[in-house]
DNA sequence: GAGTTTGAAACT
DNA sequence: CAGTTTCAAACTC
C-alpha cells in the first residue's frame, strides 16, 4: 500500500497551487465549510488528480464500444444528442475538456466554494476518477453505469469506503450539517483534522483501493472463467470480494459497507435514471430558491442510491453515508422518494422550459441507458450556499460582516435543508415503487413486493400502467437473455418483475454484462431497438390534401410471423405498432399498420373504394377500378383517414380501447389503426417519451405531448426504441443481404427530399408499384429481402382479412 | 388461473 | 445456414 505519496503531492499542488489559502486556513471559512459540502471538492479533486497522474489513459469503464454508445444514445438522444454523445463516449474527451476551465477556475479562486461551483459544473472530471477513493468510487461507479447498457464496463466494485474515512472524518462528517450548526467548534476541530488527514491520505486511500479493485476485478475473471454458467453468478463472488477488500480499506467502515453496500447498490441501480433526473431537476429548478437548495442539500442523508448524481458534488457527504450505513440504509427510502419527486418536479418544469429537453416519466430500470443523464445535466451552483458564502469570503476579505453574511446564509441553507427534507419524506411512499408515473400506491407495492410472482404480475396486471409498464415474468432465463424484456431492454428488473432466480440485477452487474457481451458477440445489434424509424419522417407532407404521414417505423429484422398473421401481439412489427415491411418474412400478412406487400395494400384500397362507392353511389361507379381512377393517389395509407368517418368507430387510443372492446372489434380497430395514426400524424409506435431532436416539425410535438399524456412511459421495450434509434443506425447502411440487420454500417447521407419520398414509400408497405421506386434503398435497416416479397396474393390471403374480422387467425 | 399458442431467441 | 429446441409473452378458455 506504498504510494509514491511524494509525486502525487507534488502533482496535486501544481494543479492546485492555491489549495492552501488564508481563507481556508481561517475558522470562519472551516466552521461554513462544515456546514456545506465544500470540503468534498477538495478530496475529489485529490483523487482526480491522484487518478490523472497515475493512469494515464482513462478507465476501462470509458472503453464503452460504439455499438454501445449508440445504444445509449438511443435513449438520450430525444433529450440532446450532444449531450448524450457527450455524456457517453466522449466522456473522457469531455473530462479532459472540462478539467482545463475547471482548475482555471481553481487558479483564479482558490476558495473552495469556487471550487464547488466548478465541480458542480464539471461533473465529469469527477467522474474521470476511478479508483478507490470513495468520492471517486461513486463517480467511478456511474461511469459504470453509463456504459453499463452496453454491459461492457468492467464492474469497478470497489468499496466505497477508503482511507480518508477515518474516525475523525467520520466524526466529522456525521455532524453535517445539523450538529455542525449546534456545535461548531466541535465541527471545526473535526473539519479542520478531516482536513489535514484527507489532504495526507486520500492518496493513501485511493492506492490502497487501487490493487484492491484490480485483485477484485480479476477475482472476477477467475470466477467467470470457472463458472460461466454456473448457477450463482459470478458476481456473488465479486460481491465478496468487494467486502473483503472492503475489510482491507479500514474497520471503521467494512462493517457498516457490509451492511448497506449491497441495499445501497440494488437502490441505486433501480434509481440511477431517477437520480440523474433529480440532478436534472435541480438544475432546472435551481430559480426555485430553498426548495431546490434544500433538494441539493439534502444530499446529506442520501444513500448510495442517489450518488450517481451526486458524485457531481463531490463532497465528504459521499464518505459520510458510506461510513454511516445505517442512516444510508435507513434513508434510502426518502431517496427514493426525493428522486421520484424530482422526477415528477423536473417533467413539469422540463415541460415548460423550452431549453430543457422533453423527457416524460421515464420508466423504471432505465437505470442503465439513463444514469448518463447526469453527465448531461449541468448543476447550478446558485442551488449551494457557498456560492454565497463565497461571496463574502472571496478576496480573504474575513471581517465581522463577512462572518455575519455567511452565517446567514448558512442558517437558511440547512434551515431550507430541513423543510425540504420532511416534504419529500412524505412523497416516499407514494413515489418509491411506482416506477410508473407513480400510480401505484405504497400499499400496493409492498404487497407486490412481499406476494409471489404470480401475485406481483396480477397486481401489477391491475394497475392502471400495467399494459405498458411491463414486467418480465422470466422463470428459466435468470433474465440473462433476450427473452426477458428488461434484459433486452437494457435495464435491470426490479421488484415488480415476477420473475425468477433473476440475474439481472444491480447485485450481478458482472454477469449481466458478461451475458449481455456475449449476446452482442454473436449479434451486435441485439440490443439494438428493434424498431427502427425516421423520427424526421414526421415531415409530413399533405398531397392532394391528404396528410401523407409515412409509416417509417419499421422492425429492424422483421417478424416472422407464420400463424399470427402479424395481427396479434405476437408479431412484433404489430406489438410495436408498425407495420410490415419487406423484410419481414411473416406470412399471410395483415398487419394493419402496413402489409409487408403491395397486393395487401391495393386490397385495402379497394376495401376503400367499396366505402366509397357504397356511400357515394351517385358519384362513384361501382367499378373499383373506376373509383381508382377517381382517386389516382388512393392507394396510399396516407389516403385511408378519408375513410374514417364511414367506419362505425371513432378512434381510440390503442391503451384505451384494448380493455373496453371485444376481440373482434379490437382487431378491427387495429384495422383502423393503420390509417389512424397516419391521421394523427404520427404513429403511436413513435416514442412518445424521448422526442427524438430530428422531430423537429412543431406540429409533431402536439401529437407527442398528448400520445405521451395518454400512453404510460414504461413501454421501452417497443415503442421507446424506435424513435430513439440512434442516428448512426436510423441512417445506417445496410448491406441487402444483411436481414440480420448483425453488420452496423456506415452512416449514408441521403438528400431530404429523397428520403422524404422512401418514407412515404415506407409509409406505404406494399405500396404501389411506383411506390417500390424507392425500394429501401437508402432504408437500410430494411433491407429488401427480396425472396420473403412474395406478393400476398401468393399466400392466399384475402382482403377480407384487412376489414377487421379475422378474429382470430388461428 | 391454467393451459395453449405463438414466434423470437437460442441452440445444434 | 437451416432445423430444432427453449423460452416467455400473448392469448384463450
Amino acid at each position: 500500500m506504498e504510494s509514491p505519496e511524494g509525486d502525487r503531492i507534488k502533482a496535486t499542488s501544481l494543479s492546485t497551487p492555491g489549495s492552501s489559502p488564508a481563507v481556508q486556513e481561517s475558522p470562519v471559512f472551516n466552521f461554513i465549510s462544515n456546514l456545506s459540502p465544500i470540503n468534498s471538492v477538495k478530496a475529489a479533486r485529490y483523487t482526480q488528480r491522484f487518478f490523472e497522474t497515475q493512469f494515464p489513459t482513462p478507465p476501462p469503464v470509458f472503453r464503452t464500444p460504439r455499438l454501445d454508445l449508440q445504444r445509449e444514445t438511443s435513449f438520450l438522444k430525444s433529450n440532446d444528442a450532444d449531450a448524450a454523445s457527450r455524456g457517453y463516449g466522449d466522456c473522457g474527451n469531455r473530462m479532459s475538456t472540462v478539467l482545463v476551465p475547471c482548475i482555471q477556475k481553481e487558479l483564479q479562486s482558490c476558495s473552495p466554494s469556487g471550487c464547488v461551483d466548478d465541480y458542480l459544473t464539471d461533473p465529469v472530471e469527477v467522474e474521470g476518477c476511478s479508483n478507490s477513493n470513495e468520492l471517486c468510487v461513486q463517480p467511478a461507479k456511474n461511469v459504470s453505469k453509463l456504459s453499463s447498457s452496453g454491459f461492457n464496463s468492467p464492474t469497478i466494485t470497489s468499496p466505497k469506503v477508503n482511507g480518508a474515512n477515518d474516525r475523525n472524518s467520520e466524526d466529522f462528517m456525521h455532524m453535517l450539517p445539523d450538529q455542525a450548526e449546534e456545535d461548531p467548534l466541535r465541527s471545526l476541530a473535526l473539519f479542520e483534522t478531516a482536513i489535514e488527514q484527507r489532504d495526507a491520505e486520500s492518496f493513501d486511500g485511493s492506492h490502497k483501493l487501487t490493487p484492491t479493485e484490480k485483485a477484485d476485478q480479476n477475482t472476477g475473471t477467475q470466477h467467470n472463467g470457472q463458472d460461466g454458467s454456473s448457477q450463482s453468478p459470478k458476481n456473488l463472488q465479486n460481491v465478496e470480494a468487494d467486502k473483503n477488500s472492503s475489510e482491507n480499506v479500514g474497520p471503521v467502515s467494512t462493517g457498516l459497507l457490509k451492511e448497506s453496500t449491497s441495499h445501497q447498490r440494488g437502490i441505486r441501480r433501480h434509481l440511477q435514471f431517477e437520480a440523474a433526473l433529480a440532478g436534472k431537476c435541480i438544475t432546472t429548478s435551481k430559480s426555485h430558491s430553498s426548495h431546490n437548495v434544500t433538494q441539493e442539500s439534502d444530499n446529506s442523508t442520501l444513500p448510495a442510491s442517489f450518488r450517481d448524481w451526486e458524485s457531481l458534488i463531490p463532497s465528504d457527504i459521499e464518505s459520510r453515508e458510506v461510513s454511516s450505513g445505517r442512516e444510508a440504509t435507513s434513508s434510502s427510502q426518502n431517496v427514493a422518494s426525493r428522486l421520484s419527486f424530482c422526477q415528477s418536479e423536473f417533467v413539469r418544469s422540463s415541460q415548460n422550459e423550452e431549453s430543457l429537453p422533453l423527457i416524460g416519466p421515464l420508466p423504471p430500470g432505465f437505470s442503465l441507458h439513463l444514469s448518463s443523464m447526469a453527465e448531461l445535466m449541468p448543476i447550478s451552483s446558485d442551488l449551494m450556499p457557498t456560492g454565497r458564502i463565497h461571496d463574502y469570503l472571496k478576496n480573504d476579505q474575513l471581517d465581522d460582516q463577512a462572518v455575519v453574511g455567511a452565517s446567514l446564509v448558512i442558517s437558511q441553507y440547512t434551515d431550507s435543508m430541513k423543510q425540504i427534507s420532511d416534504s419529500l419524506q412524505m412523497t416516499l411512499s407514494e413515489q418509491q415503487a411506482a416506477p410508473c408515473e407513480g400510480m401505484m400506491l405504497t400499499s400496493e407495492i409492498e404487497e407486490l413486493n412481499q406476494g409471489s410472482p404470480k401475485k406481483k404480475r396480477q397486481k401489477a396486471s391491475n394497475s392502471s400502467e400495467s399494459e405498458d409498464c411491463k414486467r418480465c415474468n422470466c422463470k428459466k432465463s435468470k433474465c440473462l437473455k433476450l427473452y426477458c424484456d428488461c434484459f433486452a431492454a437494457g435495464i435491470y428488473c426490479i421488484d415488480s418483475c415476477a420473475c425468477e432466480s433473476c440475474f439481472n440485477k444491480p447485485e450481478y452487474e458482472e454477469t449481466v454484462t458478461d451475458t449481455r457481451q456475449q449476446i452482442q458477440s454473436r449479434n451486435p445489434l441485439a440490443f439494438a431497438p428493434k424498431i427502427v424509424g425516421h423520427a424526421d419522417s414526421a415531415a409530413n407532407v399533405v398531397e392532394d390534401g391528404n396528410l401523407t404521414t409515412p409509416a417509417s417505423a419499421r422492425h429492424k429484422r422483421g417478424c416472422n410471423c407464420k400463424k399470427s398473421k402479424c395481427l396479434k401481439k405476437y408479431c412484433e412489427c404489430f406489438q410495436a405498432n408498425v407495420g410490415c415491411s419487406d423484410g419481414c418474412r411473416c406470412e399471410g400478412c395483415s398487419n394493419s399498420f402496413g402489409r409487408k406487400t403491395e397486393s395487401k395494400y391495393q386490397k385495402v384500397q379497394r376495401w376503400e373504394n367499396q366505402s366509397h362507392v357504397k356511400l357515394d353511389a351517385a358519384a362513384n361507379v361501382t367499378d373499383s377500378t373506376k373509383t381508382r381512377t377517381i382517386k389516382p393517389f388512393s392507394a396510399r395509407w396516407e389516403d385511408l383517414p378519408d375513410m374514417s368517418h364511414l367506419t362505425p368507430l371513432s378512434y381510440s387510443y390503442p391503451e384505451a380501447e384494448a380493455s373496453s372492446v371485444s376481440p373482434s372489434m379490437r382487431e378491427f380497430q387495429n384495422v383502423r389503426r393503420a390509417h389512424l395514426h397516419q391521421e394523427s400524424s404520427f404513429q403511436s409506435s413513435v416514442n412518445p417519451h424521448w422526442q427524438s431532436p430530428m422531430s423537429s416539425m412543431p406540429q409533431f410535438h402536439e401529437d407527442f405531448a398528448e400520445h405521451n399524456r395518454r400512453s404510460s412511459y414504461c413501454k421501452v421495450h417497443d415503442t421507446t426504441k424506435e424513435d430513439n434509434m440512434p442516428e448512426i443506425q436510423k441512417d445506417t447502411s445496410t448491406p441487402s443481404n444483411a436481414s440480420k440487420a448483425d453488420i452496423p454500417n456506415k452512416k449514408q447521407i441521403s438528400p431530404p427530399q429523397f428520403q422524404s419520398q422512401e418514407l412515404r414509400s415506407s409509409s406505404t408497405p406494399g405500396g404501389l408499384e411506383s411506390d417500390h421506386k424507392f425500394s429501401w434503398k437508402n432504408v437500410p435497416s430494411f433491407p429488401p429481402l427480396t425472396p420473403y416479397s412474395k406478393s400476398k396474393d401468393d399466400i392466399g390471403q384475402t382482403g377480407s382479412d384487412f376489414k377487421g374480422h379475422p378474429s382470430d387467425n388461428r
